[in-house]
DNA sequence: AACTATTTTAAACAGTTGTTTAAATTATTT
DNA sequence: AAATAATTTAAACAACTGTTTAAAATAGTT
């Protein structure tokens, strides 16, 4: 049947490229399609139109984003250390893929953007048995009074912000990117260490 | 001279609006005129082009964006009495102008973007004289060893993320407006208390 | 009043946008 | 090898993009 798959593939992974770094509105067809090697109707002939193309590559992307977070309440760990780990593997993961977090907020901002069926992360999430595991660390006062929402914002700000902002924060505090990694690199500790204390606080 | 100064008025607040809530990318220059109940030639007669009106309306809101740190940090106040006073007042400001964080974050991060001259925010900083107060603080061992760009980023991090992430956090834990506003009311006291308890820890 | 400068308008411009069409090419099946 | 199906191409489409033009309308000056 088909030819050559990978010409499908060879686009999805443009398009990937393209829309993370440029937004859906800040891209066209064409674009993508220059990037992939091929041409503006091969696009729509594999996946129909732009938004489809991109609600692909989205849902794919949130899939990713949310990740790590699934993976790491899953183990079978104490609260603290599930809560270091997790730290640790965000910033890994968003050395690696540090558009990411800007991409996800800014097109779930977007009017008349994506339907966002929410790839249901909070099930996903809720399967863990993290919050039964928060309850319990509550109950037992080893873990501070807070709602699960507080919590997991506590950790994404701390965790997504300092990426999304890297050029803003280049600016702002006139350095270079050498030194942005440094102060990345240091900063991990802070958070870590500012988010263990706080939510498991020695008596 | 001019027949009627409302028309520049006129069309700079319309900009404003379209561009801090779909961003340069994602709005014409006809969209501007029709919302403020101008026409197309117009904006271009007062403003010359697309991207010097948004140059115009990025500068402004950058201003608006780091005041609240210039004024609170200027004040002759303890230094974790201004951390209580700049969180209190961010919150308070970013209710009302919920879409600055990203519209900033993500026109600074675009390809080909805003210049930024970054309207000397470092040097505003540093006037306020809160550098110094940090480094006293610091060797009085009132306040924890960290780097002034660490510390910003700390404050930034748990201001703006919550807002920018609204419509995210809605969709991931289900929630609607209502028990978003509940929540970020809350989450203001924990920010509080998380980024004092950290900075300036009791011995 | 006539004249000048400023503001506003409608129309046009060249280029780009997402999408579709129909023909050409290639692969697969018979 | 012939017939069928899938893939690729170039071209076209209508709508929209930022910007400019020249004429019309208004305001200010003499």
């Amino acid at each position: 049947m088909k030819k050559d798959n990978s010409t499908e593939e060879k686009i999805k992974q443009a398009a990937k490229e393209v829309f993370i770094s440029k937004g859906f509105a800040g891209c066209s067809t064409r674009e993508i399609a220059k990037a992939s090697g091929m041409n503006v109707a091969l696009v729509n002939y594999y996946f129909r139109s732009k938004s489809q193309l991109f609600a692909l590559i989205f849902n794919a992307a949130m899939e990713d984003f949310t990740n790590t977070m699934v993976e790491v309440f899953g183990r079978d760990l104490s609260l603290p250390e599930k809560m270091r780990i997790l730290i640790d593997k965000e910033y890994d993961f968003l050395s690696k893929h540090p558009e990411l977090p800007a991409f996800i907020i800014n097109e779930t901002n977007r009017e008349s953007g994506i339907s966002f069926t929410n790839a249901g992360f909070f099930e996903k999430i809720s399967q863990t048995g993290i919050f039964e595991q928060c309850i319990e660390a509550q109950q037992k006062g080893e873990m501070r009074e807070i709602d699960i929402r507080n919590m997991t914002l506590l950790i994404l700000s701390n965790c997504h912000y300092p990426f999304m902002s890297k050029n803003m924060m280049k600016s702002m505090l006139k350095i270079d990117s050498n030194q942005w990694k440094e102060a990345i690199e240091l900063h991990k500790t802070h958070v870590t260490e500012l988010l263990v204390n706080y939510l498991f606080p020695k008596k």
